[in-house]
DNA sequence: ACTCTGCATGGGAGCGCTCCCAGAAGGCTC
DNA sequence: GAGCCTTCTGGGAGCGCTCCCATGCAGAGT
């Protein structure tokens, strides 16, 4: 154990010859510090390999510079998503250049929801950051309350958060439908998401807007954007309306699923039947043919999550605290 | 801001008509506390909300009752690969048991490298684990040398960690290639993977144990885990040896790519050739046929790697410091 | 020469906790 | 009843830092 007798601050002042509250003033950034001075701290906290002590710090600033992923237990599932996988990749980078740590809290199970709020609300975390949120979850209302920073990653239903980012979703529905119908089809049917996640109600949303100009029917279905509920969809809508040319799959997961069917059911696609979805996944890519799909930028949606919430971690007013980010239609043959 | 007058340990004290002694020492779970004076503490504490402050405890303590999982660079990129997933999943689930919170580290380009192990080393963690390294990283080794616990998931090539966990690769690949010969085919060549990591050399090596027994010829083509490496490899393969009856890959991603090359070569599958991955990911899933592979328990890995860690923070002697984890072969339609 | 301003500086106080020691209280034995 | 353990208890000291106040000192103004 080397480590055993770091230096502190106090060692530091000793061998630069000042005192502790310049050496904590040169730490800090603070102007006040003459060249001198700084200098002479400089060269002592290299000589010294000198590692300020966070805990003390924390003690007494009531910073942690520490904020919070909170992962819930229905994401964990889909962990390996890339949307998953781009949005902590971009909070990472993002929040590499402040340097907060990020700490990633999963709450496998209720009881552990409860331990975590008391956790977040418990002094530990400067802010939270949360991930795509079913239905009215209690738990961003609750940190604000409680006077802790929070912002979510995709609008929830039921809720209004001071602060979120999300894709375009709407928009990128409302593109993928418009080339739907730019290509001739006419009778486009929809595989929706669940409706207690504002993905799924965007992208049904942007499905209907497409429809209103033209005077296509409304074909929906449901799925919960996992495959196998595209595959079910896919299979309701064929018997509901078998003479439908398009599907718009609210996921590439459940395009997949609903492509599986499709072939299952001796139609071309997209010969027979055009589908499009929705992520720009690497599943789309693997598929036969290859899916066209909306591209979502999930990376910059992680960036943008930690700016906004480091802004409102330095007391800063946002003027923009809703953030949403532009789709894009991915042209694959599929559609 | 609610947050704002948190109790204290003294305030808890004062409720309870104790000490602040005997207050810490219930939290502690010390047993010389009379159950009384338990009671009398542990109803101040719930009437009053108190939740200890992390900070002050470090300062005194030394432990900071968190540890890290880095994630370097090149993992960064596979980050959605079901293995990484499952791992994360485990290691959260197997530390939330424990209290320890979990950092993630990413460590995006060289220079964070090195801020990256001056923080680690700083007595900011009390322990670290980390995934599938790449060459002979110094990161583990002067993580130990600096007294900070540290836990490898897979084992690395040119180093030798105290303490790892692995997947049986080798054993599962054996088993693989053993399948192979064991529907009759003569001539298997192999996609192997980098040999600058455990999981390269470990699949080769299981490879060549199965067709030491046989007398069938050693037919080896290297490529990164990437699919497009998996295709160029397979092509190079098929050119090389165009009388090959089997393909053994040591990745799914891999088979997925040499899949298409099959295809594309006009070969069946598994007719003419018959193709193993490694992984059970979801990619095995969905390729047509779907991919005969070798299973691996992510999330019993992740659980491993934390359940060693805590070990290890907690001073106890491992009588087993290195893992290996049993694989098995998940027969499907490719082989 | 004197005061006045303003920046730079040193160091006391205190953040909330654990550690540990000294002492109180109770239960034995003889 | 005296003496001696044993168990439980309170609270001082101190972890390493930031905050802030008092002081020192140089330069400007009269």
């Amino acid at each position: 154990m080397v480590a055993m007798n770091r230096p502190t601050l106090e060692a530091v002042a000793a061998r630069a010859g000042v005192g502790r509250g310049t050496v904590s003033r040169v730490i800090n950034g603070s102007p006040n510090v003459s060249a001198k001075a700084r200098a002479a701290v400089r060269q002592a906290i290299d000589e010294l390999g000198y590692i300020p002590n966070r805990a003390a710090r924390t003690l007494v600033t009531r910073r942690t510079d520490t904020v919070a992923l909170v992962v819930s237990e229905s994401e964990l599932r889909v962990f390996d998503e890339p949307y998953f996988a781009g949005t902590i990749r971009g909070i990472g980078s993002a929040l590499a250049e402040t340097g907060l740590q990020l700490i990633l809290a999963m709450a496998q199970s209720p009881e552990e929801h409860e331990r975590l709020e008391h956790y977040l609300t418990g002094q530990h975390v400067d802010g939270v950051l949360l991930l795509s949120l079913h239905g009215a979850d209690p738990l961003p209302g609750r940190l604000e309350e409680m006077g802790v920073p929070t912002v979510l990653g995709g609008r929830p239903v039921g809720l209004d958060p001071y602060s979120y980012v999300d894709m375009d979703n709407r928009g990128g529905a409302r593109q993928a439908v418009k080339h739907l119908l730019g290509i001739g089809r006419t009778r486009i049917a929809t595989i929706a998401g669940p409706q207690d996640m504002g993905v799924g109600v965007d992208r049904l949303a942007g499905y209907r807007d497409a429809l209103l100009a033209s005077n296509a029917p409304d074909l929906v279905a449901y799925g919960d954007f996992s495959e196998e509920s595209g595959a079910a969809a896919m299979r309701a809508l064929l018997a509901g309306h078998p003479g439908l040319d398009a599907v718009f799959a609210a996921s590439d997961l459940m395009a997949v699923g609903a492509l599986r069917e499709l072939k299952a059911a001796g139609r071309r696609v997209p010969g027979d039947i055009a589908l499009v979805g929705f992520e720009d996944s690497k599943a789309a890519l693997h598929t036969d043919p290859p899916l066209t799909t909306v591209h979502q930028p999930t990376e910059q949606m992680g960036r943008q999550m930690a700016h906004l919430l480091v802004a409102r971690i330095n007391g800063e007013e946002l003027s923009q605290p809703v953030v949403i980010l532009d789709t894009h239609l991915v042209r694959r043959a599929s559609a």
